[in-house]
DNA sequence: TCCCAGGCTGCTT
DNA sequence: AAGCAGCATGGG
């Protein structure tokens, strides 16, 4: 379509500059949104997104960008990253009054939620049940390594590799998949991928619908439940209202908003839509990482 | 040693 | 409908 000499009038390059500001970098790559990113001691961090190894480094109101070959434009880094995001009017539509949300944000101003690949999305999100955040990103981590496509890295390393297509999983056995250290969720990933290699669930398509057809999409997955679907409808196809609830969010609900009373579910539910708003999820991802960075330890069950 | 982890499934009441 | 054991594995 585009020809050598449309091309030729751009600008390639092999790193870029994403203006942007009110963007924390590590936190938001370090919030158990993704799972397969790792920091060099000078900060940078380093991941695959789209299929290209990229480096990122944070500047003053800005992220530069390093990728291991010329880059004809950098939208896939732009989408992942929602560098066009004003954080600003987000946080506008915050609940007012609310002293515990605006503890978390003046404590985490800058943290995002980023816009990730559903297959990577959800794959890793059925292994995340009862693990830390840690040991997901080590059975990420080696499940990459293990099947994931290499690709050409600019780092010391000559690659990197992808998080492994739904196809390669679909082909590996059970056994292969609990070499990576991901026990009794294997079958759940393995059954995952083959019904999207199948064609059985088409996540592109997801897209299209409303959040309550995708949700019940997610759902006929083995292994996939509210949680984990949230997590998909948020993180992946950036539904604002999806609202994941995990031990830490639940906690600190019943902790903050119901004094440490049990709260059913159909309750906490309406709650959460009520109280959040437009943007309850981009609340909860900043609940989530205030209390497992600042106070996480009054909320735990332990001392609680 | 014991409890817990960005849960879910299937079996009991 | 709601409660609950079991599930693999590793951290604290």
């Amino acid at each position: 379509m585009s020809g050598g000499i449309a091309n030729s009038n751009r600008t390639r390059a092999a790193s870029t500059i994403l203006p942007v500001a009110d963007y924390d970098l590590s936190a938001t790559l370090s919030s158990g949104q993704v799972f397969n990113w790792e920091q060099a001691e000078d900060g940078s961090w380093t991941g695959v997104v789209a299929g290209r190894w990229v480096r990122l480094i944070a500047r003053p109101d800005a992220i530069e960008a390093q990728a291991a070959e010329l880059q004809d434009d950098w939208r896939w880094l732009r989408t992942f990253l929602q560098t066009e995001v004003n954080l600003t009017q987000t946080l506008a539509t915050f609940p007012e009054q609310d002293e515990h949300l605006l503890a978390a944000v003046r404590a985490c101003r800058g943290l995002r939620l980023l816009r990730q690949n559903p297959w990577e999305c959800l794959a890793s999100f059925i292994l995340s049940s009862t693990k830390q955040i840690v040991q997901i990103r080590q059975i990420v981590r080696s499940l990459c390594q293990r099947y994931g496509q290499p690709v050409a890295s600019g780092g010391s390393d000559a690659v990197a590799n992808a998080f492994p297509t739904p196809a390669r999983i679909a082909a590996l056995s059970e056994t292969d998949l609990r070499a990576c250290k991901m026990g009794f969720r294997a079958p759940y990933l393995l059954a995952a991928a083959r019904r999207v290699a199948a064609g059985e669930i088409n996540l592109d398509a997801l897209a299209a619908g409303s959040m309550n057809e995708t949700r019940l999409q997610l759902l006929r997955l083995d292994g996939v439940g509210e949680k984990i679907a949230d997590c998909v409808l948020l993180f992946a196809y950036g539904y604002p209202t999806a609202f994941p609830v995990d031990v830490w969010v639940q906690r600190v609900i019943t902790k903050y908003y119901f004094r440490n009373r049990t709260v059913r579910p159909v309750r906490l539910r309406r709650f959460i839509t009520e109280h959040f708003g437009e943007n309850a999820g981009y609340c909860q991802q900043y609940l989530f990482h205030y209390i497992r960075t600042q106070s996480g330890k009054n909320l735990s069950s332990r001392s609680g």
